[in-house]
RNA sequence: GCUCGGAUGGCGGAAUUGGUAGACGCAGUGGACUCAAAAUCCACCGCCCUUACGGGUGUGCGAGUUCGACUCUCGCUCCGAGCACCA
């Protein structure tokens, strides 16, 4: 009797039989070749979304394809668990962020076991532990003591009302994502990562890293930014220290005529000191200042500034260059100072024009020659230096670095390297993080917290602010301590680190999750390190990824990890969509993973997650999509109780034309779906050659079948073969079908099939025969045909005839076994 | 503005090395089964002409290379993403 396909029952059956059986605990082997999987780590918002669903549906069947193909698989799954979202939730409903966290985590660790995933559940972790958080205060420590975290005063983003520092990413059109209120710059105190430090090898090792997609390395080197150039030195007119620059451009130091300062420059305010400009900086300085963000760098924000009162002078030229305050200048990219080449570079054209600046012309293109007096815009283009000294008729790119190396030799600067990228800010005014284990004492300063007193735990008995703001500073008890060094009394550092700190190094415990001698077990790391395959949204292509490449090599260079780099390849996979948009609360196109569950059973849903669309493009979600993915299951359900129970020979033979040819197609189906999994993730057409054969084989009739032993046994290996490839992508209705064989289960256990290339030779092929590149015909031939027979056969089509007739044959054109083409004229 | 992607039927997508464009699925149309419906099964399904055989045309646009171009080259258009006063 036939049984119906019930993925409710089905499921259950088979996520209860993993677990009890383990099946997907992989452990150190040094015998077995190891393959780390590995997606990204859900934040615990709630509920799982389509996102997290296919996500994880992309990383599990590469994983029960490597652990078919024999590979120890490191398999994991865990919880981003800090952020603030938990604290949102905690002043919105009173309850407390490790309650709503821990509820989360549950919730969702249910959802993903319902989805029948291959995670090894004994390696979870949660960045939220003491047990997580303690090694990341270690590093942090250690980081100190190797000069790669400092303190300093900066200019961050800061929301009055939710009396916090925002992140970058935490700043929307220039407000507040919580309470909408426009962001204001502030200065403040915090502690950076010193990622600088490995910008140039961050950059280098983007060219070593074929695994990855060019466009997030594109994102990571424009991000971190090199720029060529030279430092150049000005000296003040007044003495004292001189300003310094970066420029691109030293090959127009010639027409430098005057210097701009970013606002936030000290030496703004320094500069104009006791001269008559003195109140007049301070107030431009203090308007720039306090403007919003997109005030003062949108699109229609005008290039403004004002003069300091103080020159400085130009190196070469011994010009008297007076020193200006600009609003266009960046304090955060070089030195905060620029020389201004009014008739190169067309910001300080714009601002020469509006204040009357003196504009030198230092490059002549080849084609015209330009005065600076009927000058519309700067020429930033090549050409050759003019108003130069001895360097007049060069061409201006040899001239960067004849004037590079003058300067140098001069001891005013040479030729340097300039990053955009900047140190991390890890520092956050917020309750639910890791405490950064510093204790500040009033007369030692900031003394690191000793190992053994590690972790500083978070503490949990706290009154939760209706205003947003940190219980920690509050929080007397935990605030006084005694300094670590002297014994007087001192006080914690109330911030705590950035939720991405947590993220950079999480796939590295992975490997030793319970391992309490150190962060890191030098034994798993030097296994299971580094991530084969990551798999995760595009969203995360720079922050996440760089920070994780430049802990990597932080661990690597203090001994504690071999690899250089964390992920040897990555797949950055598209967006779900619904309705041509992505699926969000706000635009009400939501579907809900669980309630598809509900419908139609997991692997339904995986079936159709992962066929729809190759994993990088975004996925159009439809339910009619859904609804055939579930069909062909019930097919396949049919299908194989159809033919379970035939005879199963020895080895199927292929003297039947009939048994050859679900032989051919059998092995073709494998040869496809391994090349497509393995060579380029396109799981989609991998579902698509399964469907195929599916197809083929539903066309025999049971009479066809059962009348020939022969076809018989050919039969019984295709829809045996049917069900290990599946099996990946939908592992319960697999085990289901492959114990109806009666078969042990535990599919990951299955070899994967090898195809034979014997069988995929055809005895025949058909050959398109083309008259001047148009087809006319199709003939069927012999594979072994002699060239002349094809030529003959294809002449002889009355089609093709017809074509030729009256007209002279140029060229015959032969693609063996696939097409001919007559060339006529 | 710069950088990187992308554009193929009514829709999602396929064509892996230049060789039958549209695999597979969805939607649609017709049929079988049924009292009927659902489910299932079978057939058709780019556009235009043709009862059919077949022909013309067709992969964003315009050129080019080639016996042959979705694929390669040059020049555009549009869409998306990232960065954006980076000196």
């Amino acid at each position: 009797m036939e049984r119906k396909y019930d993925p409710e029952v089905v499921e259950k059956k088979w996520q209860e039989f993993w677990n009890k059986e383990q099946i997907f605990k992989f452990h150190l082997d040094t015998s077995k070749e190891k393959y780390y999987v590995l997606e990204m780590f859900p934040y615990p918002s709630g509920r799982i979304h389509m996102g997290h669903v296919r996500n994880y549906c992309i990383g599990d069947v590469v994983a029960r394809f490597k652990m078919m193909q024999g590979f120890n698989v490191l398999h994991p799954m865990g919880w981003d668990a800090f952020g603030m979202p938990a604290e949102n939730a905690a002043i919105k409903h009173g309850s407390h962020p490790a309650v709503w966290t821990k509820n989360n985590i549950d919730e969702m660790r249910r959802q993903l076991k319902r989805m029948g995933y291959s995670y090894d559940w004994d390696r979870e972790i949660a960045t939220c532990h003491p047990q997580y958080y303690k090694w990341e205060q270690w590093l942090f420590i250690r980081m100190l003591e190797n000069g790669l975290v400092y303190r300093k005063k900066s200019i961050v983003n800061y929301c009055e009302p939710c009396r916090t520092v925002l992140s970058n990413e935490q700043v929307e059109d220039g407000a507040c994502w919580r309470c909408s209120t426009p962001v204001v710059q502030r200065e403040q105190d915090g502690w950076f990562f010193k990622i600088t430090t490995y910008a140039p090898e961050l950059l280098e090792w983007c060219e070593k890293l074929p695994g990855w997609p060019e466009k997030v390395l594109t994102m990571q080197r424009n991000w971190i930014g090199r720029s060529k150039g030279a430092r150049i030195v000005f000296d003040l007119e007044k003495g004292g220290d001189p300003i310094e620059v970066f420029t691109t451009r030293p090959d127009t130091l010639y027409g430098a005529t005057f210097m701009s300062l970013a606002p936030e420059h000290p030496l703004c305010l320094q500069l104009s000191r006791g001269t008559e400009q003195e109140s007049a900086v301070k107030d431009f300085v203090n308007r720039v200042l306090t403007q919003e963000w997109q005030e003062r760098v949108g699109e229609t924000a005008e290039k403004e500034g004002i003069f300091t009162g103080a020159y400085c002078i130009n190196p070469v030229t011994g010009r008297r260059m007076p020193i200006y305050v600009a609003n266009f200048v960046l304090f955060e990219y070089g030195t905060g100072a620029v020389m201004a080449v009014p008739a190169h570079d067309q910001r300080d054209f714009e601002f020469a024009k509006k204040y009357g600046l003196d504009i030198v012309i230092v490059i002549q293109p080849e084609e015209t020659e330009l005065d600076s007096e009927s000058l519309t815009e700067a020429y930033a283009g090549e050409g050759r230096l003019v108003n130069s000294h001895e360097f007049d008729g060069m061409d201006n790119v040899s001239a960067i670095k004849a004037v590079s190396e003058k300067l140098s030799s001069m001891n005013r600067g040479g030729t340097t390297v300039n990053y955009r990228i900047r140190d991390w800010g890890i520092s956050r005014q917020r309750y639910w993080g890791a405490p950064i284990p510093i204790v500040h004492c009033p007369d030692c300063g900031a003394i690191p917290v000793p190992d053994e007193d590690l972790p500083v735990v978070l503490p949990t008995d706290i009154e939760f602010p209706k205003s947003g703001r940190s219980p920690l500073p509050d929080l007397d008890w935990w605030l006084n301590v005694p300094c670590p060094q002297c014994g007087n009394p001192a006080h914690r550092e109330t911030d705590t680190m950035d939720t991405f700190v947590e993220s950079s190094w999480y796939f590295d415990r992975y490997a030793c999750p319970r391992y309490d001698k150190g962060i890191i077990d030098p034994e798993t790391d030097g296994y299971w390190l580094p991530v084969d395959q990551y798999i995760g949204g595009i969203e995360h292509a720079i922050l996440h990824l760089l920070y994780s490449r430049f802990f990597t090599k932080v661990l690597r260079d203090m001994k504690i990890k071999r690899s250089d780099e964390p992920f040897t390849n990555l797949l950055t996979q598209g967006m779900v969509i619904k309705d041509g948009a992505k699926m969000s609360k706000s635009k009400g196109n939501v579907v809900d993973p669980e309630d598809l569950i509900d419908k139609y059973g997991a692997d339904t849903v995986r079936l159709f997650c992962l066929f729809a669309a190759p994993p990088e493009r975004d996925l159009d979600w439809t339910s009619e999509g859904v609804e055939g993915a579930a069909r062909f299951l019930g097919r396949v359900w049919n299908l194989v109780f159809q033919y379970k129970d035939l005879e199963r020979p020895a080895s199927p033979g292929t003297d039947n034309d009939q048994a050859k040819k679900v032989r051919r197609i059998t092995h073709k189906t494998i040869k496809k779906v391994t090349e497509d999994i393995h060579n380029r993730f396109h799981f989609n057409t991998a579902v698509a050659a399964i469907m195929e054969m599916t197809n083929e084989m539903a066309r025999l009739t049971a009479e066809e079948v059962e009348g020939s032993p022969e076809i018989a046994a050919a039969v019984h290996e295709a829809v045996r073969s049917l069900v290990i490839l599946l099996s990946p992508f939908v592992p319960h209705a697999a085990e289901e079908l492959w114990e109806a064989f009666g078969e042990k289960p535990g599919m990951v256990r299955v070899p994967w099939p090898a195809f034979n290339p014997e069988l995929l030779v055809e005895d025949e092929v058909l050959i398109v025969v083309q008259v001047n590149g148009k087809k006319r015909a199709e003939i069927v031939v012999p594979l072994d045909a002699p060239e002349d027979h094809v030529k003959q056969a294809a002449l002889a089509e009355p089609n093709v005839q017809r074509f030729i007739e009256g007209k002279t044959i140029r060229k015959i054109i032969l693609v063996p076994k696939k097409l001919l083409n007559v060339v006529v004229s």
